[in-house]
DNA sequence: AAACAAAGTTTCAAATAATGAAACTAGTTT
DNA sequence: AAACTAGTTTCATTATTTGAAACTTTGTTT
């Protein structure tokens, strides 16, 4: 899996960066290398050009590399740019304080849930669900919900990025039981996780809609069994989906060309 | 100024990739290249490149591009594994209870001042909507605090990326009113913006050195005149700059072998 | 200290991919 | 319908990437 789909010199240095972030922690030359198919010296020049790109940096004391600053800079422009992120910001901020738990914000890139923005919950377990962090899409609740509204093209292109890792003993292990699920959420509304990414993490979420159809990300509220079972999460349904409708007209509106 | 130091390729598209979020916005096809050297189609395919590698986001309604979701997966990661960041999280929330003002985590990146974390002075979050963010080095209190404990090669590098733009009446505008200040900052041990980079806004900026005397980045507490002047915020300079201490020798001892 | 091993770097001819002028298509305006 | 603009494709030329092999540096063992 990955973004490799022959787009020259440009698609194969940035598979070389997805590589090395793979790692989650500075890595030598050589670690990089045993695990690639490129050859040393091409392998090598790329790192060298995405090191002078401060999109990776190095480390002489180590000799290793990790991503590097630059990307600090183009994320948050990616953050700002974006039709969703900045819209929901007050949203969530509001979200938040009636609920009192934990509210996550997410879209899906590459067949991966990714988090946009987060709110912790006051009484503050931390979710470890940051910005720019990733998760699959077939056992979260943002993941399946995305999942069940989108067309059938890109949903079956998505389910075949899906590792069906049992994650617990409640994860969907097949295509198969997960499909069957998705009628329920549309029909619902809204998509639980029961427990299928991490044993005592439970969520509610809701698809966020432009154009009336298209899913351009989802909501959730997120909390542990200790404080609420899922019958308790259900009581959130009703402002949960309409936040994630408001923020779908503000979305759509912002996009409308009145606004530029 | 940029990065295109003949990175062949690679340079080149993320010279595009750059090019494309300094506009700020979505922008058309057509706006990119009449700011571009690159030929019509050269430019076409990169912008093509960079949207299939999702680098670029691409509106089918607007027909718009602006940096992709890849990003902040990327940033989320470049963050996580930065020696720095991490490391000065508690700290940053240690010194931004104490204080209780706005306390800002900066590092270079190409000539300009890059915040690597922030807090605020209520109480706030760390989402890509601060972590990101750049500001010029010449005019900002953690830019200068750097600049004047950088070795010279460096220095004089990073001096020659300087646009000195007066932002206020208080803006260095040259090289060699900058370089007298370098003294007195390292005399003193911290830097001042005195409303130099916006009116009304001052801070006091201290070096985070590993190693004893190699500069890695800078903390600051920045504040409003109206709630403090320049020899107020001066009492914050023990705090600070102990607060700074801690942390490169943190940040050290997380590089050391011991550790791994 | 010498010999060895491993990691990192450079070379250079062959292979491949990027290049860009021009042509073409789709969508708008006159 | 013609003229215009923005976006896309073509294709021969050109420049860049490629990778086996050789080389250098660094660290470890005898």
């Amino acid at each position: 899996m990955g973004y490799e789909t022959g787009d020259g010199t440009v698609g194969k240095a940035l598979g070389v960066l997805d590589h090395v972030a793979s790692f989650g922690r500075p890595v030598r030359f050589s670690e990089v290398l045993t695990q690639s198919d490129l050859p040393k010296p091409t392998l090598y020049r790329f790192i060298q050009s995405l090191t002078n790109q401060n999109m990776l940096s190095y480390d002489p004391d180590r000799q290793t590399y990790a991503p590097g600053l630059r990307l600090l800079r183009l994320a948050h422009s990616a953050w700002e740019q974006s039709s969703l992120a900045p819209v929901a910001r007050p949203f969530l901020d509001a979200l938040s304080n009636e609920v009192g738990e934990a509210v996550h914000l997410a879209q899906i890139d590459n067949g991966q849930v990714l988090f946009i923005d987060k709110r912790k919950a006051q009484a503050g377990f931390d979710t470890l669900a940051q910005a720019g962090q990733v998760a699959p899409a077939y056992c979260t609740g943002v993941g399946k919900v995305i999942l069940a509204y989108m067309d059938d093209a890109r949903r079956t292109r998505a389910l075949q990025q899906q590792a069906f890792l049992a994650y617990t003993a409640a994860t969907h292990t097949s295509v198969a039981t997960l499909e069957r699920e998705f009628d329920a959420i549309r029909a619902e509304g809204v998509a639980f996780d029961r427990e299928e990414h991490e044993a005592g993490i439970i969520s509610i979420a809701a698809p966020i809609l432009t154009h009336g159809d298209r899913v351009i990300g989802a909501l959730s509220i997120a909390t542990t069994t200790q404080r609420h079972c899922i019958n308790g999460l259900g009581g959130f349904r009703a402002t949960l989906s309409e936040t994630a409708v408001k923020i779908g007209a503000e979305a759509r509106s912002w996009q409308s060309p009145t606004t530029v």
